[in-house]
RNA sequence: GGGUCGUUAGCUCAGAUGGUAGAGCAGCGGACUUUUAAUCCGUUGGUCGCAGGUUCGAUUCCUGCACGACCUA
């Protein structure tokens, strides 16, 4: 299929105006292929805003489109990202979870709504600039693998993905290392070359996350008790925290405490309560097995209960050992080998088979 | 009523036989990072409760006052 060199094909690329997506393109194009770079506009609710980078991204990708010399077109899928990615955004926050939007994102916007739109211009396969690998099995499967760059890989965000959405994908970067890009793209002249990494939120970017929340979800006051019952503070909102958070709590030092910082355990959503512990390693903020549901599997068929997998539970931590075990149809109970340092519901546990992404689902 | 101890950065506390003070936490900034994390690096804060006295000089000694805690009639 894709491997084959001489295969001359007509991708379309999401060109999101930074380095990466720009020497994505860059690399195909000079495979030969028939490459139309394309810009997503997905977000527009704060255009006016000085978070608001998407102007200069966009001027950013039609520019590199110029330089590589392939066609450049944009189109906006904020509604569509706004339906499916940012109501269930918040909708977990309220729930006193803490969503991943970046992989719902991929797998609503990305590979189903942008996947969708190159396919009505004839492509027959679509790249992004991902750190990630696909390879197609014998049996017409693909596999996905974690990115040659240990320390960019991003399969995490794409376990969800469903073979119909892996097969036409294409990750140009996925053997390249983060300095191999960035060199390839200076030897280019890419206008983007120098651009800092892009993080936050995919599409809406970094930025003051409290005060973000605090547009769409209400303030709930409540208090900061310790798990002796002992309030120690006030929180403006359960939503506005996640498990293991240690920053804006804003707990000085209290009397019989040995002055070690605080970190939220857990939330009673009920009382409204966050409860709080002290020191890094205070034991509830440990667990060894966590549930998961939603599950996915990208090769359509569940591993192997007898077996060992590396399990990450939030992206860039380093795979866990574990076992898993089903509770039920569609609920897992993951057995780690050593305890974990605060799961915490919303976010994936991905699972991998040494390189293989093997899919994933939510923790509960 | 009497007595003891205490009152030092936002919080919890340390310190100087008198020569204008520190640590942790919090906060702030940065690095890392396509999830509110974590982690790492750096950093802002106080004229040491108030008023007198002794002294070349007191936040540190003395006196009084205020506030707090405890003890005791």
């Amino acid at each position: 299929m894709f491997e084959s060199k001489v295969t001359h094909k007509r991708i379309v690329v999401g060109l999101s105006g930074g380095v990466d997506s720009s020497v994505a393109a860059w690399l195909l194009k000079q495979q030969g292929h028939e490459v139309i770079g394309v810009f997503m506009k997905n977000w527009e609710d704060d255009d006016t805003d000085t978070y608001c980078t998407s102007r200069q991204d966009l001027i950013d990708a039609a520019s590199v489109a110029d330089v590589i010399g392939i066609e450049f077109d944009a189109v906006n899928f904020a509604a569509e990202y706004r339906e499916r990615v940012f109501a269930y955004f918040l909708h977990e926050y309220e729930a006193g979870r803490t969503p991943n939007p970046d992989v719902l994102c991929n797998s609503e916007i990305k590979f189903r709504a942008f996947l969708d739109h190159a396919l009505t211009l004839g492509a027959d396969a679509i790249a992004t600039g991902h750190y990630a690998r696909v390879t197609h099995g014998n049996d017409g499967h693909a596999m996905l693998l974690k990115a040659r760059d240990t320390g960019k890989d991003q399969s995490y965000f794409l376990h969800q993905l469903c073979q119909p959405q892996l097969q036409p994908a294409c990750f140009p970067l996925g053997d390249l290392l983060k300095s191999e890009v960035r060199a390839m793209a200076q030897r280019e002249s890419m206008p983007t070359w120098q651009k800092k990494d892009s993080t936050g939120i995919c599409f809406i970017g970094e930025r003051p996350f409290r005060e973000f929340l605090e547009r769409y979800l209400p303030r709930t006051p409540g208090r900061m008790v310790t798990p002796e019952g002992v309030a120690v503070g006030e929180h403006q909102g359960l939503a506005y925290y996640t498990l293991g958070q240690r920053q804006g709590l804003g707990i000085g030092g209290t009397r019989d405490s040995d002055g070690a910082p605080w970190f939220v355990a857990g939330k009673r959503l009920k009382e409204n309560e966050l409860l709080v512990v002290q020191g890094h390693d205070h034991s509830l903020l440990y667990n060894n097995t966590v549930t998961v549901q939603q599950l996915h599997w990208i090769a359509g068929v569940p591993p192997d209960v007898s077996r060992t997998y590396g399990a990450k539970l939030r992206y860039r931590m380093p795979d866990a050992s574990c076992r898993i075990e089903w509770r039920d149809n569609d609920t897992l109970t993951v057995r780690f080998d050593t305890p974990q340092w605060t799961p915490t519901p919303g976010q994936y546990c991905v699972f991998y088979d040494g390189e293989v992404c093997l899919g994933g689902g939510v923790i509960v």
